[in-house]
DNA sequence: TTGACTTTGACTTTCTTTGACTATTGTGCT
DNA sequence: AGCACAATAGTCAAAGAAAGTCAAAGTCAA
């Protein structure tokens, strides 16, 4: 199915783009083999709000489509949780946060337990921030 | 019985694959020589979440049904990775693991997610098994 | 005979593909 | 500035492709 394809080459794409994507639907259905139109479908079917992107565009001469994946925006608690974070944490303070987002049922005893038992790998606290950083941005949506 | 035909056929399928298998309705309804909804009927009637197995399917073009056996023993299949695993993993073949796990239904996209998040910030390969092992501890239960 | 399990097929729902038509934007000419 | 035209992207509905549902009819053992 043409539209998997699709998806997966925009999604691809977004990767490497390191999160925002810029194509110019003609050229880019041209080169995927379909329908401009269809490019409209993959993205509103597939690269929704609810799954984290922002689709912006402009017809015209030099018109567009961009892609953006959101990271979060939804979940401000993570936000503040994310940006109070400074570039170093220790593991002490690393468990709390993580019980914290247990007891707001932000996630499963399991996802901590998970988490935990890699973390507790991390000696640096300079890794160990960045990778809980990381982790947020996983439970954000 | 037809049913029972196809129940078998599905079953040894199954093993073949390696315990996700994935159908096209219409023409594996055409190739067993039933109606289309006869597959449906075999499949709800005996592979049920009861017995173990999963099953997602999409409709329209490139519609499928897919049909996952779940490890009956769960912890049997951990302690097999955890025991197949030397003390040494690189970060690719650490992905593969896990992405299994996700795949066989004994983690979630989410944990899946999420462990692959702390471990983005190991670098050294003795860390990384270690922390895997941890990790497939806390899954099995 | 009755009740559980099967078989069948008509009808429904969901997802995809396509293309005609519409809306917007940039450019160059008066 | 205003206008025509080219270059884009958006919208929508029809047609096509699968899978799902459900109830009627069939089968078989207790």
């Amino acid at each position: 199915m043409i539209s998997d394809e699709i998806e997966k080459i925009l999604m691809r794409m977004l990767s490497e783009e390191g999160g925002r994507l810029v194509i110019k639907r003609n050229e880019f259905a041209d080169k995927v083999g379909c329908v401009p139109s269809q490019i409209n479908y993959v993205i509103t079917s597939r690269f929704t709000p609810e799954k984290g992107y922002v689709i912006e565009s402009r017809r015209g001469g030099g018109g567009y489509i961009m892609i953006t994946r959101k990271m979060m925006h939804k979940n401000e608690y993570l936000m503040h949780m994310f940006c109070s974070l400074g570039d170093e944490i220790d593991g002490k303070t690393s468990l709390l946060y993580l019980q914290d987002l247990t007891e707001r049922k932000m996630i499963t005893k399991r996802e901590e337990a998970a988490v935990k038992a890699v973390m507790s790998q991390i000696e640096d606290d300079k890794t160990r921030a960045n990778a809980l950083k990381k982790v947020l941005l996983v439970f954000a949506d």
